[in-house]
DNA sequence: TAGGCCATCTGGTCCT
DNA sequence: AGGACCAGATGGCCTA
C-alpha cells in the first residue's frame, strides 16, 4: 500500500485537499468491498445464463447483454406454453432449422442439438444469442470482427 | 505485442 | 461529516 500517497500513479497531482490517510484507507476498503459485492452479483448472474459451450467464461458486459437476451428468450418460452421447455423457442425457423443458442444449450443437455444448424441473434464469442429486438443492436468490431447485432 | 478485461485507487457528487 | 455511488486513470494479466 505504499502507493497511497496518493494514487497508484506516482505523479498523481489531482488531489487538492488531501484526505487524512486513515480516511483514505477506509474509503478504499469500502470501495473494494463494494466492487466485490458487484462481482458477487455478476457471478450469481452468470450461473443463471446458459452458454455454449457450457463452460464459457462471460465478461461483465457479455453477462449483462446475455442476461437481457435470456430474459427475452424466456419471455418467448413463456408465451409458448407448458411445453416450452421441450420445444425450440418461438424464434425457431422450421425451414432453415436455425435455433437460438439458449435452445441449443438446452438441447445439448438433452443430447438433441445435432439436428440443428446455425443459431442466430447477437454474437458473443463465436456463438449467437437471440435478439429481443434486432433494431436495438449495432455492429461491433471491438471483440469480434465478424460480429453482427451486438447489443448497444 | 496489442488489445481486452479487470482490480484498485482516487476525487467528485449526492444523500443522510 | 461520513458513506454510497460513480467515472477516470492506471497497471497487471491473459490471449490471439
Amino acid at each position: 500500500m505504499e502507493f497511497l500517497q496518493f494514487g497508484n500513479t506516482k505523479e498523481c497531482k489531482r488531489r487538492k485537499s488531501p484526505q487524512p490517510i486513515r480516511q483514505r484507507y477506509q474509503a478504499n476498503a469500502r470501495e473494494r468491498d463494494r466492487t466485490h459485492s458487484v462481482n458477487t452479483a455478476f457471478i450469481t448472474l452468470r450461473t443463471l445464463i446458459p452458454t455454449e459451450p457450457k463452460d464459457r467464461k462471460l465478461s461483465k458486459i457479455e453477462t449483462l447483454r446475455l442476461a437481457s437476451s435470456y430474459i427475452s428468450h424466456l419471455g418467448t418460452q413463456l408465451i409458448a406454453g407448458p411445453m416450452a421447455g421441450e420445444q425450440p423457442c418461438l424464434r425457431f425457423s422450421s425451414e432453415t432449422k436455425r435455433l437460438c443458442t439458449f435452445c441449443i444449450a438446452h438441447k445439448n443437455k438433452a443430447g438433441t442439438a445435432a439436428d440443428y444448424v446455425v443459431p442466430y441473434g447477437i454474437t458473443v464469442g463465436e456463438f449467437l444469442y437471440p435478439t429481443p429486438n434486432v433494431d436495438n443492436y449495432h455492429y461491433s468490431t471491438s471483440t469480434n470482427p465478424d460480429a453482427t447485432n451486438i447489443y448497444t
